[in-house]
DNA sequence: AATAAAACAGTAATCATTACTATTTTAGAA
DNA sequence: TTCTAAAATAGTAATGATTACTGTTTTATT
């Protein structure tokens, strides 16, 4: 399957790469559609799935029913504000140490782990 | 809202029980209509739905798409595998250190963490 | 037995995402 | 430059999990 160029598909990363704020699929849609008017949602999605699978963009899933897609690739922690919904990065370093650990219990492989954390964002916590 | 006696609560309930293998709420359907032809899967959802926010059964959600329920109500890791989907229990100690840490790199308030492993589970090794 | 709240079955609606199809674009060869 | 086949697109339909709605039945209490 030979990838070839898409104004569109640059559209989308060049969007993404503006962004720190994890935007899902529809607000990509919303946005890129300014400059393609007549951008397809579809086109969106297959590119957002294209990007993630060839390592170029990163896919987040935080349990709120919406893929979230961030263009930083490195490996790094999430946080989702219960109360606003939002989708922030954690400037810690990763640590697999916990993956490993799993491993002593599971007679399967483990390949890797999924963390994200949860609570309320400086935004939403009530200040006097 | 005052709770009221339910048969077909008490059959979800009872089936979950049974399972370690944290059924969908399909798979519950699907079983409880054994006992109860007419159930329907809107009856089945709310249910499980009440049954977690009064914390008497999990709701798990591994990415997968569809959320998984579990009769055991104790913190513990799962595992869900990328080849059959399955998702099982590790009989880990949780801990909660990361996100302690995570605390140290964050502005907001950070009332908790999900983790989830995966990879492939045993049954999904290939043996020679 | 009367009653009101809660739960139900059955069905329709929602929402994110994927699939389909006919048309357009891309990129490389003639 | 023109031709061509593959890839990508726009637009639309379909899917699948979940939630919402509605009229009826259960529950629990008076």
């Amino acid at each position: 399957m030979n990838l070839k160029h898409s104004k569109q598909r640059d559209s989308i990363k060049a969007f993404l790469a503006t962004r720190k704020d994890h935007p899902t699929a529809d607000v990509v849609y919303k946005n890129v559609r300014q400059s393609f008017p007549n951008i397809s949602l579809g086109t969106v999605y297959r590119n957002l799935t294209l990007l993630a699978d060839l390592g170029e963009i990163t896919r987040i899933r935080v349990g709120d029913g919406v893929d979230h897609f961030d263009y930083d690739t490195s490996p790094h922690y999430h946080f989702v504000c219960s109360a606003c919904g939002c989708v922030t990065d954690l400037d810690m370093p990763m640590t697999d140490q916990i993956s490993r650990a799993a491993q002593e219990y599971f007679e399967g492989e483990i390949e890797g782990q999924v963390t994200y954390f949860y609570g309320r964002c400086d935004n939403c916590i009530p200040k006097n």
